[in-house]
DNA sequence: TGAATACATCAAAAAAATTTGATATAAAAT
DNA sequence: ATTTTATATCAAATTTTTTTGATGTATTCA
């Protein structure tokens, strides 16, 4: 395994991972991503019982820390979990909450 | 590996854990207690430069999410990493942050 | 072309977290 | 018995995050 160098951003740049998954909804919507795959905003919208300008607020969120990744597709905007960063960030026991088999 | 039984309260309760885990100061002060062991308010206050107030107050964030254990000895409070709940949390990989042999 | 749909982003308001300085309590030292 | 030390906690001020409603921009559809 890959020893974590450590120097004057790394707390930084983990609390920010961290800060992307200190919220419910956002966990939640992680979960709901990780069972249905890639799914839409206006989906996710009814998924997740949320308006949609909140929704791409909490989208941007998880985006930015690599936790979930975009795909254009036309008129719409697909979104998919990123596996690797969950596993790179979370426990194998917790990593269940948003991995499809476990 | 257990599996982690979803139900309403389940985000909740790890957006707590992360919560504690998404600033900075914190996973600092983690890093700390994991190369140092038990250590006492005053001497972290130097370790950190925090006043000692700010300091109780991080202190009891991470406290109440099992991430660290309180021991009290005669005028002093000794706090420790507990390595439990940090495996229980992060991958591995992270855990080398918080783990003293990596 | 014009209307409708999907989505991002912005600014203001609201809510939550953090910092600061003061005060309280218990144990130890004098 | 006082004073000092170690620490927790409180209230107010500050900062950050989240929510809300409005607006802008593509893309598709009629």
């Amino acid at each position: 395994m890959k020893t974590i160098a450590v120097n004057e951003y790394t707390f930084e740049h983990y609390a920010n991972a961290f800060k992307a998954l200190a919220d419910s909804k956002r966990l939640k919507l992680l979960n709901e991503l990780c069972s249905r795959g890639q799914v839409c905003v206006c989906d996710l919208c009814e998924i997740m019982e949320m308006t949609q300008s909140k929704l791409s607020y909490h989208l941007k969120i998880l985006l930015d820390v690599d936790l979930i990744t975009q795909e254009k597709k036309g008129k719409w905007n697909y979104y998919e979990l990123n596996q690797m960063q969950v596993n790179h960030l979370l426990s194998p026991e917790l990593c269940c909450l948003f991995r499809p088999t476990c």
